[in-house]
RNA sequence: UGGGCCGUCGACUAAUGGUAGGUCAAGUGCCUUUGGAGCACUUUGUCUAGGUUCGAAUCCUAGCGGCCCAGCCA
């Protein structure tokens, strides 16, 4: 395993140093997640994971896992479920899971006495005319006609509210704050809306329900949270938060803002990542291509690449996009390390070693990862007739392209030193097959009168091979910013139609016949593969987690002329 | 155009009035039975203009630029 990233500090931990520092909670530090059960967690999330639990960790505290479950029309089981997996995945575990839902009763209760106190009253308005009354972003709102209605009736209004005398959407209580200030969030923001709709846990028990504002900080205070980290576009919402807080004499919890995740050709919108699925542009959330942690998880990531690609890209408030190949970086850097390596040919180009016995098989001691010397060796067949890859031979090869070519010799990685000695084409010109002829004295590929070949290419024994399916990911969006569309359209114009690239014909060795779903590996000078669920026995499906590193590709990008045709390609 | 927040290498992020540093990316070289990995080196930055100060990325003022807010979503 990697080893843990160190955590650059933050302003955050610095709030909680100072906090620590002048005893302000006695000690404490207790944190929540809280996720509202409408759809997957997603990569954006797994950054806010790793803030609550890890900061909560770090000093002894406490985190708790809370459904941010408020509104039951949007909100699934299906979706506690994967987002207690994911969480757990991404190597977390919560010391109490809660329910904003746990909280109707006393939030209710509250509300009451908010009345009582002449703080908040029962509207008539409808939704339109509230927005009316609301006024604008330069112009101040107006008091609605029913503001000053007395305790006694806003009490009786509510109860019945809640009794279900009333239709949806027809009242709301509202907070009596400030129809003039110049932050919207305090024009009188409603608390609790009419909706006659089942709640995935409280069932048919209410029939209002709580907004956000009105929901979370409460909940955070019941829970005696610390330090309540969420997204900058809350910020004008803290003013609610506290006066909510503050109005009620609960337990003073402080909300901290910090920036949301934001990636190159990605979308981390949890609305649009359902648009994905529903429109079918993706096969469900957990395609290889969603930066959802089940999509990245199928795509072979690793919950420690994740984790120190989110404790090494900081935490602050500017708006910014880390680029993709960030992300990248720490899956290579956990994947070297640990995946076994294998070989495996995408696309096959046969070789026929002509001097080499016609039924003769050898078993090649292969390292299982050079990185880590406890992996142990493998056996792997070689015999006359091989796969390698296409890219692995050029009949004119461009400069500085040293792989296998008419009359030269390359290694086959733990084989044999071959040169080739032939072709074979079809009438398009287009190369069969290819001759060579090997040297026995380099078995294992070394050769004793101490020549050097340029290059080492991967290889398959073709009678030994096993037929694989393996799919090639490319980013799911053209644009760095998927959000940058022309006039008129949406997101869903900047999808990349190459998202998604199919290989039914590859080839692999022997030993890859029957990998447990989940596993990955290095397939040798090619990337970093994990077996996809819909593998079957003897027939593996992978998809392709990252590429490595390829500076062949750079420097045939930055000199594309291939002088076989004397023209730039 | 009301309010809130934010501007540091190409990207992300440190420096808390005292040497502008780290990671990724890019480039160069070494090494290599993966053109992988590793190692070494290199390039590029404090939004602008004033001010305070022995000294400013940091404090002040004024600009400029970006993001968020007018859901009975969260």
């Amino acid at each position: 395993m990697t080893e843990q990233a160190p955590i650059t500090s933050n302003f955050i931990r610095e709030i909680i140093l100072e906090d620590l520092k002048t005893n302000k909670y006695q000690g404490r530090v207790q944190t929540r997640f809280p996720p509202e059960p409408n759809g997957y967690l997603h990569i954006g999330h797994a950054k806010a994971i790793c803030l609550d639990f890890g900061l909560a960790d770090e000093f002894k505290g406490h985190t708790n896992l809370r459904f941010d479950d408020t509104n039951p029309s949007k909100e699934e089981t299906e979706y506690v479920e994967s987002i207690q997996q994911d969480v757990k995945w991404l190597g977390f575990q919560w010391d109490s899971l809660f329910y904003a839902s746990d909280y109707f009763d006393q939030l209710y209760e509250w509300a009451v006495q908010l009345i009582k106190a002449g703080k908040a009253y029962v509207d008539d308005l409808s939704a339109d005319q509230i927005r009316e009354y609301r006024g604008t972003l330069t112009q101040p709102g107006r008091n609605s006609p029913h503001r000053d209605r007395s305790v006694e009736q806003n009490l009786d209004l509510f109860e019945r509210m809640k009794r279900g005398e009333f239709p949806d959407g027809s009242r709301t209580l509202r907070a009596k704050i400030d129809m003039a200030s110049p932050n919207l969030n305090l024009r009188d923001p409603v608390m609790y809306r009419i909706l006659h709709a089942h709640h995935h846990r409280t069932g048919d028990k209410w029939c209002i329900y709580p907004m956000y504002d009105y929901a979370h900080g409460q909940s955070d205070s019941l829970e005696k949270v610390t330090h309540s980290m969420c997204t900058l576009e809350f910020e004008d919402h803290r003013p609610l938060y506290n006066w909510f807080i503050e109005q009620l004499g609960i337990f003073p919890s402080r909300q901290i803002e910090f920036d949301r995740l934001n990636l190159t050709y990605t979308l981390l919108s949890k609305r649009k990542l359902l648009q994905l699925v529903e429109e079918r542009h993706v096969n469900g959330w957990d395609d290889p291509r969603m930066p959802t942690i089940s999509g990245i998880r199928r795509r072979g990531y690793t919950p420690e690449a994740i984790r120190n690609f989110c404790n090494s890209i900081g935490v602050s408030k500017t708006n910014g996009s880390i680029e993709l190949a960030m992300l990248e970086h720490f899956v290579r850097e956990d994947l070297n390390k640990r995946a076994p390596r294998a070989m495996a040919v995408l696309r096959p180009l046969k070789v026929v070693i002509d001097n080499y016995p016609e039924h003769k098989v050898d078993e090649l001691d292969a390292i299982n990862n050079p990185e880590d010397a406890s992996a142990g060796i493998r056996k792997v067949p070689f015999s006359r007739v091989l796969y390698i890859e296409q890219d692995d031979f050029r009949e004119n090869p461009p400069k500085q392209y040293y792989r296998l070519s008419p009359g030269r010799e390359v290694r086959l990685r733990y084989g044999y030193l071959i040169t080739c000695t032939s072709v074979v084409k079809n009438e398009k010109d287009e190369v069969l097959e290819v001759h060579c002829s090997y040297d026995p004295a380099t078995r294992g590929g070394n050769a004793p009168d101490g020549r050097k070949v340029k290059s080492t290419i991967h290889w398959v024994s073709a009678a030994h091979a096993v037929d694989a399916e393996v799919r090639i990911y490319e980013t799911l969006f053209t644009k760095e910013d998927p959000n940058q569309v022309e006039l008129g359209k949406d997101f869903t114009s900047n999808l990349n139609p190459n998202s998604l690239e199919i290989i039914r014909e590859a080839k692999l060795e022997p030993s890859l016949a029957t990998p447990q779903v989940g596993a990955r590996y290095q397939f040798e000078r090619l990337g970093y593969f994990c077996a996809d669920p819909d593998s079957k026995p003897g027939h593996p499906v992978f998809n392709r987690t990252v590429a490595l590193k390829d500076t062949w590709a750079k420097i045939e990008k930055k000199a594309p002329v291939d002088p076989g045709r004397g023209r730039p390609a």
